[in-house]
DNA sequence: CCGGATAGTTCAGATACTATACGAACCATG
DNA sequence: CATGGTTCGTATAGTATCTGAACTATCCGG
């Protein structure tokens, strides 16, 4: 997903480049014609034309009629990114039901569906069996709304190898060793498969509130409090891809005993289960956050889960960081409320789908 | 007729990226001949050899005897990265002194010079007259033991534009409005420069404790708390280029009133100021930690400053991570002390020269 | 209807890579 | 000492991509 850098080009890698940076344009800057991407993105007519031409055979852009009307000279051939016919699905097995979502290149969610039930103690076959079936509900869906899905990811509650796709553990599924490959055969597709708790932010970054950001710290409330950091466009997952672990940012060294070893996180302050009102909550909040704004200075802070709820803790943190943070009174940092549902991690899944593809386009066989 | 060719060479990235993967190799993994190199970066021998010949010709390589006698056939001619025949000059302007060093592709201190004097209230001109003398020092002495500086940078404590090089405002220094490229004449390159407050970071991934090290915290004491962050190789700015404030971490939501607007920041409990013992040093610094640990999980955390003179403070900050965080006890955060002695800044301002240079070989000119 | 302007295509030239072949240098073995 | 095996480095051919300039296509205004 986010590009290793390290590591040896082929000639191809211009190419991936700059068909990257092409499709890219075409969703944030809006559509456009070959003249007008060839400045856009630095290249030269030539190339702007043969790089639209490999997009076409791939299906991701689609050519319009003529346009531009007005001005003088040949009018251009606008090109438009098939933001509405490309797609990504993403799955996700949570505790108490099993979500598919289909995200399309635009980044909405055009699909969502959920299934009910107990997967505690339930036998990871029959639960991947469940899933199968409404990612291929899904699938069909799609396929009957004219989208074609260029991939799919998972999000599972646990310890994973996004590598091998092995699990390790979900400890609230009461899962141990779980291979997840073998729904590749049912799907079509090599299915990604992925932690839960990062997957948020990046389902902000492409499909929510946190759209056309580069850096941005995303927070989700629930009983544990999760998040994720977005920086320059990239998930940091931290060494041993513990990083976001907001919920455990100190509130109170004094605080009550944590899970963690140590004392006053957040969690406890501001979690689902802490009984505190709004407005410890929102306190709460803004000495945590305090401490990551000063440390990452983002652009914007996402509250997604529980703290979407409450417009008055999102009004209250934003007006006390703006108080009492250095850069506060000058360039305030940005509070959203997460517009994304409970499906966020289903979304995120997709996203890493959608980012794995507009960061290479040739991942998209060339179709008819 | 000077006509380099501005326009955006996308071929020639490919090479500049290799001979960037090449050149790091050589520094981190040691010497090797042309077939090892090309499988250590992955492209053919042809190109290997053809990427020697060019970073030979900029003097940044130098061909060795012949060696890896011992296995069977042919034996190889080592190439070495010419780490103490190239350097970079860090230039730093203080309150009360003005420091000048040499820093070679190796990461090695080679030359430094202080020159005391009262920098405050005296007008930018004659300051920067004392920069210029200490910098030709400076450079002649390169000069003479056989360093060639492929360029140099200055670290100011105020704000800077990088990009335009101006100092708009250094408040200890009682300045407002300086331009400083006009030290580029006297020194014969363009002198870069940059705010001395994330450079530390840089002096250390390059120089110092962190070198090796992809993702980092940095922490420097003294009145003040000031630090860095790097993921992934890089400097994190942030929005505004306030990212690294580790100072204004919270440590304690009742503690003192500090100037940021907030209560308890770290800097109020462990600044130099402070009077705090070096328990409640370490007490402080663990609990500020703590959120950062659990915010980007780093491979290790070093301290600068003042704090890098206490082993105790380090040896208690450690193990107090090790209990207090949430995989601590499985793969600890890494604690370290700073080898860098007071000139971090200007050795920082070196590394900046020195990144740009390894990130981008074709910098430095096809010598004789 | 024609000139000016802009869009898109075509073609030659440059560059940097890969793949393969080949000579050079060294070791082991008969 | 001669021969074969192995690895190094270079040379050559082929491929992919970008650039630049020339060319055609299309629209606007007079």
């Amino acid at each position: 997903m986010t590009a290793v850098a390290r590591r040896s080009m082929n000639l191809g890698a211009v190419r991936r480049h700059h068909l990257s940076m092409l499709l890219e344009s075409l969703l944030q800057e809006g559509p456009a014609s070959r003249a007008v991407l060839a400045r856009r993105i630095g290249v030269t007519k030539a190339t702007a034309s043969a790089l639209v031409a490999d997009l076409a055979a791939r299906c991701l852009i689609i050519e319009g009629g003529a346009s531009s009307a007005g001005t003088s000279g040949r009018p251009g051939v606008e090109v438009a990114a098939a933001g509405w016919s490309v797609g990504a699905l993403g799955l996700q097995i949570e505790v108490d039901r099993v979500v598919a979502c289909v995200v399309d290149l635009a980044g909405a969610v055009r699909i969502e569906h959920r299934v009910d039930g107990d997967n505690r103690r339930t036998v990871p076959a029959r639960v991947l069996g469940r899933v199968e079936a409404v990612a291929k509900q899904a699938l069909a869906e799609a396929g009957a709304a004219g989208i074609r899905c260029v991939g799919g990811a998972l999000a599972v509650p646990g310890l994973v190898d996004p590598s091998t796709r092995a699990l390790f553990v979900a400890p609230n599924l009461h899962w141990l060793d779980v291979d997840l490959t073998r729904l590749d055969q049912a799907l079509g597709f090599e299915l990604g498969v992925d932690n839960e708790a990062n997957l948020g932010a990046l389902a902000e970054l492409r499909a929510g509130a946190a759209v056309g950001l580069r850096t941005f710290v995303y927070v989700s409330g629930g009983v544990g409090i999760g998040g994720g950091l977005v920086i320059d466009g990239a998930l940091v997952r931290g060494v041993h891809g513990f990083a976001g672990e907001i919920g455990h940012v100190v509130v109170d060294p004094n605080g009550p005993q944590c899970a963690c070893g140590s004392r006053g996180c957040l969690e406890a302050h501001a979690g689902t289960g802490s009984g505190a009102t709004p407005e410890q909550v929102a306190r709460a909040l803004t000495v945590a956050l305090r401490s990551v704004v000063h440390l990452v200075d983002p652009q914007a802070i996402i509250l997604g889960g529980d703290l979407a709820a409450s417009a008055e803790v999102t009004e209250r943190v934003a007006e006390q960081l703006r108080q009492e943070t250095l850069g506060g009174r000058w360039r305030p940092c940005e509070v959203r409320r997460s517009i994304l549902g409970t499906d966020v991690a289903a979304i995120g899944a997709a996203a890493t789908v959608l980012n794995a593809t507009l960061a290479d386009p040739t991942l998209v066989p060339l179709s008819a």
